[in-house]
RNA sequence: GCGCCCGUAGCUCAGCGGAUAGAGCAGGUGCCUUCUAAGCACUUGGUCGCAGGUUCGAGUCCUGCCGGGCGCACCA
């Protein structure tokens, strides 16, 4: 019995004792299943009857005590106990506990899978850096943390499409432009210019497909060109070793260039909330919360940059976006109030339609110091340095296992250390548990039952087995959860804090393959069938994050 | 000054209104003829920044303070 059956059995006790006329309340459409801390609280805690007290007008231990006694006669439900101010402590069957591993087994990688975002299409974009320079620090974990909530979204049942907003258009790239010639001629970077060392080699590379550019009748044009084309292929290709893909890759200037920011300015004046003075064109973004108008065209006839993100918005909606997400750094968080105006603007729901998800940032430790970053000096720490120092593994799982809302702190030496302190390690070293038993398990020439149904869970009663079992449990929970508040971390511990170390206790006490002369019994088929559940749930999990699962190490 | 985020064990961080607040690291102590000891167990360590409020119940929600981070352009 999973947690949700359980939920929905409490929700058909309360209906029943309803319909019975034994307790007036609106009948819930789910009932809490909690996991208590407290081991000795049972498998599965309920609140239920506490929540009912205010509305059925008693005592919540009274309605407990009802509920308790409709739950005791479900199968599956060895003892309810009415505990505290009103709680339910449940107590599941050994076998309908053991029924968890089989049902994962059953279900394979889907196992982790649901529905509630089911029928809605989201616009997943992050990273979404300036092809002014490599990726850095920051853009990686809106990389990692990304590509996960994508996945994760996914496995909810939403329709995702993940994209990559290049702004190749405006001042940052005339100043990039102006810095590759001026380092291509010898000369010093100009002050509000780019001056990492890359500048040098995209320069260099430039002349070495165009020698003759700095003689060409408009040189800056060149180097931008062939330099923005250079920086495209470096990003993705940083972006693919780290493993990361979009599904459209979406360049500002096209925005532009097809007249499609034109449009969008049309449309918001068509709707009245456009403005001109002073010779710029302005939203009234005040009319809907903002601190201060914002200027789409600026009084040089230029749009402003805040133009595309208003025709970048628009095109996605009328590519069929239910929901926009954006991942943005908190030196961005000054931006979601004009967003949300906009979106309002456009006459769409900026609680709804809008979501923009404000990371803090990164700070690297090596030898228990702050690694110090420089971007006058151009020594920016890049995704390509992190992975170098770490391994992609390590990278993503150590950019996602942290909350979003807060600051980051990497620490280079725990990340590349081969042992459990370090949590990738650690979870996946329970995944290579799994797969070397199960390679013992097939060297033995131990075949299991034909259908698993033959497999008697209810021989997995020893407590690290339940403990075990109940963590299998959680996965479809966990990722749900994940997905409905967008938070990839919750994944991550779940993995590590419950899922890996439950099995690695398991492995710790309960021996599955049978030594020198023992017997093959039954709790060999159950533990090796646990062993597979686990197994997937790692695999999935892990897949999940985008770290991957090694058959060993 | 205004806005957003953070403040939980010595350190790094979990904890979507539930019971006695957790993990890893660091400190202390045990367990390897046994499926990877690349692991496990035990142990030390807390005024959940402070003060009010909301309610059956607050680390969690609200208000105000204190401390730290990031922003506050006709730049992108």
């Amino acid at each position: 019995m999973t947690p949700d059956e359980l939920s929905r059995a409490l929700v058909g006790v309360v209906a029943g004792l309803v319909e019975a006329g034994e307790l007036t309340v609106p009948v819930p459409t789910a009932a809490p299943v909690e996991r208590p801390r407290n081991p000795e609280h049972g498998d599965y805690a309920s609140s239920i009857a506490l929540q009912l007290a205010k509305p059925a007008g008693r005592p919540p231990r009274e309605i407990a005590e009802l509920v308790a006694a409709q739950l005791r006669a479900q199968t599956g439900v060895q003892r309810v106990d009415v505990a505290g101010p009103g709680f339910l402590n449940i107590t599941l069957a050994a076998d309908a506990l053991g029924e968890v591993a089989r049902a994962v087994v059953a279900a394979g990688p889907e196992y982790a899978r649901g529905d509630a975002l089911a029928g809605l299409h989201w616009n997943l974009e992050f990273v979404s850096a300036n092809p002014t320079g490599p990726v850095t620090l920051a853009s990686a974990r809106w990389a990692a943390v990304g590509d996960a909530l994508a996945r994760i979204l996914q496995a909810a049942g939403a329709e995702v499409t993940t994209e990559y907003y290049f702004n190749d258009h405006g001042a940052q790239i005339d100043r990039f432009a102006r810095s590759l010639v001026a380092v291509a001629q010898g000369q010093p970077v100009p002050e509000d210019g780019y001056h990492g060392a890359y500048v040098e080699d995209v320069a260099q590379a430039v002349l070495a497909k165009e020698p003759d550019a700095l003689a060409a009748d408009d040189p800056q044009e060149i180097f931008r060109t062939l330099g923005v084309g250079m920086m495209f292929d470096a990003v993705r290709s940083s972006l693919a070793a780290f493993g990361v893909d979009f599904d459209v890759w979406f360049h500002e200037d096209d925005l532009h260039s097809s007249g499609r920011v034109g449009q969008a300015v049309d449309r918001l004046r068509a709707a009245g909330h456009v403005y001109d003075f002073e010779g710029a064109v302005w939203l009234r973004t005040t009319d809907f919360g903002d601190d201060k108008d914002r200027p789409l065209i600026r009084s040089t006839g230029q749009p402003a940059y805040f133009s595309g993100d208003v025709a970048y918005y628009l095109d996605k909606r009328e590519r069929g976006a239910d929901r926009v997400v954006i991942i943005l750094g908190a030196d961005h968080a000054g931006y979601v109030s004009r967003m949300k105006a906009m979106v309002a603007a456009f006459g769409d729901d900026p609680e709804v339609n809008l979501e923009l998800i404000i990371g803090q940032l990164v700070n690297l430790i090596r030898d228990g110091q702050p690694v110090k970053m420089s971007k006058r000096a151009g020594s920016v720490l890049t995704l390509d340095d992190l992975v170098e120092a770490i391994g992609v593994d390590a990278a993503r799982y150590a950019l996602v296992r942290s909350s979003t809302d807060s600051t980051l702190e990497v620490d280079l030496d725990l990340w590349a250390r081969k042992a459990s302190e370090n949590p990738v390690f650690y979870v996946q070293y329970a995944a290579v548990r799994a797969a070397s038993i199960a390679r013992g398990a097939a060297e033995m020439g131990l075949a299991m039952p034909a259908s698993n149904d033959d497999v008697d869970v209810s021989l997995l009663t020893h407590p690290r087995e339940q403990e075990l079992l109940l963590a299998l449990a959680e996965l479809p929970r966990v990722v749900a959860a994940a997905a409905e508040l967008r938070e990839p971390h919750r994944l991550a511990r779940y993995l590590e804090e419950l899922l890996a170390r439950s099995a690695q206790r398991f492995f710790d006490e309960c021996r599955v393959l049978p030594r020198g002369d023992e017997e093959v019994t039954p709790t060999t088929y159950a533990r090796l069938l646990l062993w597979q559940a686990v197994r997937i749930a790692l695999v999935t999990g892990l897949g999940l994050l985008g770290v991957s699962a090694p058959e060993r190490m």
